[in-house]
DNA sequence: TCGCCTTTGAAGGAT
DNA sequence: ATCCTTCAAAGGCGA
């Protein structure tokens, strides 16, 4: 059975194993549930009767899916065996291995070879140079050292990587605080002054224009309140689901002559479960890399952060209830 | 203009 | 330990 997990043990806790099949025939019922390259007509009209379906009952399709991924889910755990057990299974080349493949630009004050440097100028990603990439535009792991941990964050440091992201002394300062940060990553702006497409500036197109039609109604707090520069938007690193659909995505537009990413998408993930496991396992050991390298390059980062739903506690404070009921006490 | 749709996987909070 | 929710990408579509 496959098992793609990190060597070392050190894992960032992630559960990215390759999802292991019970056993062939499983995969083979899988693989033959999925369409084929020739079906993709089928699959066209098909997709039109699902997403009808979808339509008039989400709630309810929601949830079936739901219900399968937990299957699918118990599943592998059922399946699973304990992380790190060699005995027969398959094992990913993780152990080791990480970043020691990485381009020299990765490695604090190494070389940069000119080979690997047009690459790096080219936008290309360091981890997946098959991929047109974009979310990752790399630059040398400057990691800004006045983002420490912050509390109830837990994202420890893989040791083996560590070694090799050795802070670069004298980059950034213990005393550059958020807001001098926060000035260079505007609109996408790396720590180290290198345009970051996975920094995107906080939502909210119009912002300027906003600001400007509401600077003469808005009180002195107001004002100060949004002249405070919003923390930049650092993006989830891909799994390797999304790593797949980015790759795939083209050719499935291009053979089925669609471009609605909801029926793609179904198409997408279909294939997914087709692949085979080592096909899979390529796309989640990019996703490995992903999230190491992005913890990496933001050691401080939570996916939490990007979460629009505010806390419950937080909610609670700035709700109108809470503020009906404080307004009778004061 | 904005949010929904649709997929899988990762993460984190709640129970 | 398990469940639930949110978010990553993408682009058409409806409100």
């Amino acid at each position: 059975m496959p098992q793609l997990n990190g060597g070392g043990g050190d894992d960032l806790g992630a559960n990215d194993e390759m999802i292991p099949f019970k056993d062939e025939e499983d995969h083979e019922k899988i693989r033959e549930s999925a369409f084929t390259e020739s079906d993709l007509a089928d699959l066209k009209s098909s997709l039109v009767n699902e997403s009808e379906i979808s339509q008039n009952s989400n709630s309810v399709i929601r949830r079936g899916q739901q219900e399968d991924q937990r299957i699918y889910t118990d599943k592998r755990e059922h399946l699973d065996v304990p992380r790190h057990q060699d005995g027969g299974m398959y094992k990913a080349p993780y152990s080791g291995y990480p970043f020691l493949m990485l381009p020299e630009p990765y490695l604090p004050n190494g070389p940069v070879s000119p080979s690997v440097m047009s690459v790096v100028q080219q936008g290309m990603h360091p981890l997946t140079p098959l991929l047109p990439y974009d979310h990752f535009n790399p630059s040398p792991p400057h990691i800004p050292t006045d983002v420490s941990q912050k509390p109830g964050v837990h994202r420890h440091q893989s040791q083996e990587i560590s070694g090799f992201y050795s802070l670069p002394q004298g980059q950034i300062t213990p005393s550059m605080n958020w807001f001098s940060h926060s000035l260079m990553l505007q609109s996408g702006m790396h720590p180290t002054g290198i345009p970051h497409p996975a920094i995107v500036p906080p939502s909210g197109k119009h912002e300027h224009d906003q600001f400007d039609r509401s600077i003469y109604t808005k009180s002195h707090a107001e004002l100060k309140r949004e002249k405070e520069p919003k923390k930049p938007v650092i993006k989830k690193p891909l799994n390797a689901f999304m790593l797949y659909m980015k790759e795939m995505r083209a050719k499935v537009i291009a053979e089925c002559t669609l471009k609605e990413s909801a029926a793609i998408n179904q198409i997408l993930g279909r294939r997914w479960h087709a692949l085979t496991r080592e096909e899979q396992a390529k796309y989640y050991e990019l996703a490995r890399k992903e999230r190491q390298l992005h913890m990496q390059l933001y050691p401080s980062w939570s996916a939490r952060d990007n979460y629009v739903k505010a806390d419950p506690v937080s909610e609670l404070f700035s709700s109108a209830h809470y503020r009906s009921i404080t307004m009778r006490f004061f």
